[in-house]
DNA sequence: GCAAAAGTGTTACAGTTACACCCATGG
DNA sequence: CCATGGGTGTAACTGTAACACTTTTGC
């Protein structure tokens, strides 16, 4: 990475690099993602920026969602890059998922909004392909990982955890074997706190941030 | 993509970008990477060339095996995307799956070398790393998809197919449960190739590109 | 006391694993 | 005819999916 590539030529093409982010959260009862619309280009996009030379690019794509949410922590995961030939600039998209409720900051000079992933409005050529590809990636971790809490403040109920998997799957899960699953897995502890409403209190859990949380899956092959 | 992203300043920093490629192959029993040993550099490095404005990223890598291997249509995905602060140089790191057998070419203009993954040389700083995740990657992918394939000739017995299995994941499979499984999924058929030697001829199979590949992995969540 | 949401076990079924012998060919 | 690698089925087990009622609270 540090040594210049081995090429016929000594001097290599300069290229802009844009960091951009897919932010989702759970908001309304649906799956949301974050989109801003700059006046210079007056059509949706995804948030970005442009890299900087002293900054990394996880660190950029974390500094971007803290511009526009306004948080200081949020499940952060590099996506794809994309370079469109002919241009100059190389976009690397990171995707990202932050609680339910986090309020967007800033809101005019960004003019940034959620919008959810069912109901998006026309976007920039190649941000709607993006997308697709980060709402599989999401489908499809969730599977196999724990990325569900990521969603959710840091307590919560079961229900609450289920209903965000139901959503973000968009399919009805089993009560039961829902609990069963999730308590077996040891990747949540309760916490002293119940939440009151309607109907019976419910026990709050929390995340075990020490915990495992990538299982291995059945084998196809072999 | 196009559009400028929205930052307060007007001017991007610039950057020089670098497709890497982590190639796997099966050579001696071992599951072995390519690696190249510039002049320049007069350390071990994975294969890499400079981005050049009017090609697409994966155009590039595929253009760095061929160069590296000859050969014309290998395995591509791309990895991950690199970025040191303070340098001025991204990689993109893509990685291959090439045939066995496939034989270097241009031997000494590029000084590339076949090394066994449990048994590399000292590399330039991060390659390490990247080619960890790389293998990390190729297993965990062996497990839900039919990548093996592409480490095999057109045409291959049940046989070193099973040994491909166990060579990248490291450990001994079952003889009739991996055949029952590889063939109930469909994804290979049987030639009219035998392919004769010491006992039993073997019956050749081929891979079915058409196949479906991706499958559903029990879910542990929900 | 009733509406509303939380919480709780068991059984049938499907898929996975473990395992040992016969077959076809070349020398 | 024997050495070598190719090819084949079954039984025990483990994990998964389907399913309905009781409990606790607020009003």
């Amino acid at each position: 990475m540090e040594t210049a590539p081995q090429t016929a030529s000594n001097h290599h093409p300069q290229f802009q690099i844009e960091i951009d982010v897919v932010v989702f959260t759970l908001r309304e009862n649906s799956l949301q993602v974050l989109l801003c619309c700059p006046r210079s280009a007056g059509q949706w996009q995804l948030p970005g920026v442009s890299l900087r030379t002293d900054a990394g690019l996880e660190e950029t794509a974390a500094g971007c969602v803290t511009r526009f949410t306004g948080l200081h922590e949020a499940y952060l995961e590099q996506l794809y890059t994309y370079y469109k030939p002919g241009g100059n600039v190389a976009a690397v998209v990171y995707f990202a998922l932050v609680p339910a409720d986090s309020l967007l900051k800033d809101k005019d000079e960004s003019a940034a909004n959620w919008f959810p992933v069912n109901d998006l409005p026309a976007l920039v050529p190649n941000h709607d392909e993006v997308l697709v590809y980060a709402l599989r990636r999401l489908r499809y971790k969730l599977e196999y990982s724990a990325v569900g809490f990521e969603l959710l403040p840091e307590n919560f109920s079961l229900s609450e955890l289920q209903s965000t998997y139901e959503l973000i799957l968009g399919e009805k899960l089993d009560k039961r074997n829902f609990r069963r699953r999730i308590l077996q897995a040891g990747i949540i502890e309760s916490t002293s706190h119940r939440r009151a409403g309607e109907g019976r209190p419910a026990q709050l859990y929390r995340y075990r941030p020490d915990a495992v949380a990538e299982v291995k899956a059945r084998r196809l092959f072999p």
